[in-house]
RNA sequence: GGGGUCGUGGUCCAGCCUGGUUAGGAUGCCAGCCUUGGGAGCUGGUGGCCGAGGGUUCGAGUCCCUCCGACCCCA
């Protein structure tokens, strides 16, 4: 029949396709005519929804507050920052016209929110009373995508959260990039079921204009890493041009210090290359918009009335239980199909109610991880779907670190991590610090430093000598 | 960064090499009947500025150029 309508590729056999296959044909989003945009329908705004409400909450607890910024940019703002300006401006996009009046200053549509911010926060700030200013924004950024474009993973416009806030002093700084980083751990691991690896971006790969990054990055089953939030310290790099100043506790005028920290609705793309097969999503429960779908099966008329009444009185015990249930009524649809339907879509649990069912006095559960399939008793119902959906998230993430685990390879000599990162996974390997040795591996391999650790190394895998850091090496989205 | 493939009703594709009436199929969608425990069936209907612009020609989906977009492979 149609097979058009699921998936047609394998997730192992081609990867690219089969993913595109999935963000599309789940119904998260569409292209647009734009490169490198899409708009994100309503199935994928749910999600984003979800990942958006938990982070917030996390936000709220910790006192940050949410704002909003202008999207333009003038020139002159965005380039007060030399080392920011020069990491952006290859993908700036610049607004150079209103109406058919050319603009006197060019104006830049936002890369991210920093230099507007700042131009404000040097006039709101006054005195250490006034610190920290804890911010965060949920917009949209604008980054021109020259050539490879993916939907949720690389785009020219996408969704995200930025964080701005600003401190007394260095140490406060420090402690909100770290404080940051574990709720961004959370968030992946926890909801997402995406397990992570925590550390440092090399001065190479960090934001320009930080002291220094925080990065958190991903496996995925292609072997390429994926960084799924950062978080920045930036010092005074940017309270200084910006005059975010303010009178201290000593009665002298200090500097601010400021971070900034953000994950983009990337963090989805990777959710869904790690945890979706060759039947579609496969979403963690925490975060599925849609946990529980019921679907009901009857063949005579009056079959089907006693199944739909059963069916909407458990959709109405889980709703109540506060599980995200639904009742696919369509007539238009044989359960047959609309199994695969949810299964493309990832609903974690389905129930299916049938006239066999109304005589037992039970349900059909199936889980969307594993297939699996058992009777529940009536009374049973809510119980055992809580019960399913824990273990299916606990198992989705268990899954991952597997993986994540197998991916993670050591390298003591070039050849062998040549080897290793020709077939994928992060390969750790000790670092000289130097940024030709950074650059050579580049050129040679493809991969580079995603992320650098405490850890000790013995010497550099490419030139030998002393090693200054243990770095994950891999190739990157 | 380098190379390649492709763009035709909502979707997937045929037609293009070798230009010629009304662009064809499957699927979807709509109506009705009939069905429902893993993508059912029948009948009728609906839907296209053949990605955009320019050129060649009496005539372009088809040939040429430019642009836009998507995808794949390699680094």
């Amino acid at each position: 029949m149609a097979k058009e309508i699921g998936i047609t590729v394998r997730k192992e056999e081609n990867f690219s396709e089969w993913y595109a296959q999935v963000v599309l044909k789940s119904g998260i989003a569409d292209y647009f005519a734009v490169k490198g945009t899409i708009a994100l329908k309503p199935y994928g705004y749910a999600i984003w929804e979800m990942v958006k409400k938990r982070f917030d909450l996390m936000l709220r607890r910790t006192g940050h507050r949410n704002v909003y910024f202008p999207t333009l940019i003038p020139e002159k703002l965005l380039a007060k920052e030399a080392e920011h300006f020069k990491g952006f401006v290859p993908e700036v996009f610049w607004v150079t016209r209103a109406g058919d009046r050319e603009l006197g200053e060019e104006l830049a549509l936002r890369p991210t929110s920093e230099t507007i911010v700042y131009a404000l926060y040097s006039k709101w700030i006054k005195s250490w009373r006034d610190l920290p200013v804890l911010y965060n924004m949920w917009n949209s950024v604008f980054r021109a995508e020259i050539k490879a474009t993916k939907p949720l993973v690389r785009n020219s416009e996408f969704l995200w959260q930025e964080g701005h806030t600003v401190h007394e002093s260095e140490e406060d700084a420090e402690r909100e990039v770290r404080r940051i980083l574990r709720l961004y751990r959370r968030l992946a691991e926890e909801y997402l079921a995406i397990p992570v690896l925590e550390g440092r971006k090399s001065e190479r790969e960090k934001f320009k204009g930080a002291v220094y990054t925080m990065t958190l990055e991903a496996m995925m089953p292609d072997g390429k890493a994926i960084q799924v939030a950062t978080s920045h310290n930036l010092g005074q790099n940017f309270s200084i041009p910006f005059e975010v100043r303010f009178l201290g506790r000593d009665g002298k005028e200090h500097y601010a210090w400021t971070t900034s920290w953000g994950f983009s609705w990337r963090m989805i793309g990777a959710m869904i290359m790690i945890h979706g097969d060759d039947k579609g999503l496969k979403l963690p429960p925490r975060i599925a918009p849609i946990q529980c779908i019921i679907v009901p099966i009857s063949y005579s008329k009056r079959e089907r009335e006693e199944v739909l009444k059963k069916a909407r009185k458990v959709l109405r015990m889980l709703s109540k239980a506060r599980l995200r249930a639904e009742l696919d009524e369509r007539e238009e649809y044989t359960p047959g199909w609309k199994f695969n339907d949810w299964e493309l879509k990832g609903v974690p649990l389905r129930i299916e109610v049938g006239p066999r069912d109304v005589r037992e006095g039970c349900v059909v559960m199936v889980r969307r991880d594993t297939g699996r399939k058992e009777k529940v008793p009536d009374g049973e119902v809510v119980g055992r779907a809580k019960e399913l959906l824990s273990d299916i998230q606990r198992e989705m993430l268990r899954r991952a670190r597997e993986m994540l685990r197998r991916m993670t390879r050591s390298a003591d000599s070039y050849e062998e991590f040549k080897g290793l990162i020709k077939e994928g996974g992060f390969v750790k390997a000790g670092w000289c610090g130097s940024e030709e040795c950074e650059v050579k591996i580049k050129e040679e391999t493809g991969a580079d430093i995603r992320l650098l650790t405490d850890e000790k190394a013995k010497t550099c895998v490419y030139c030998g000598r002393p090693a200054k850091a243990l770095a994950y090496f891999a190739r990157a989205y």
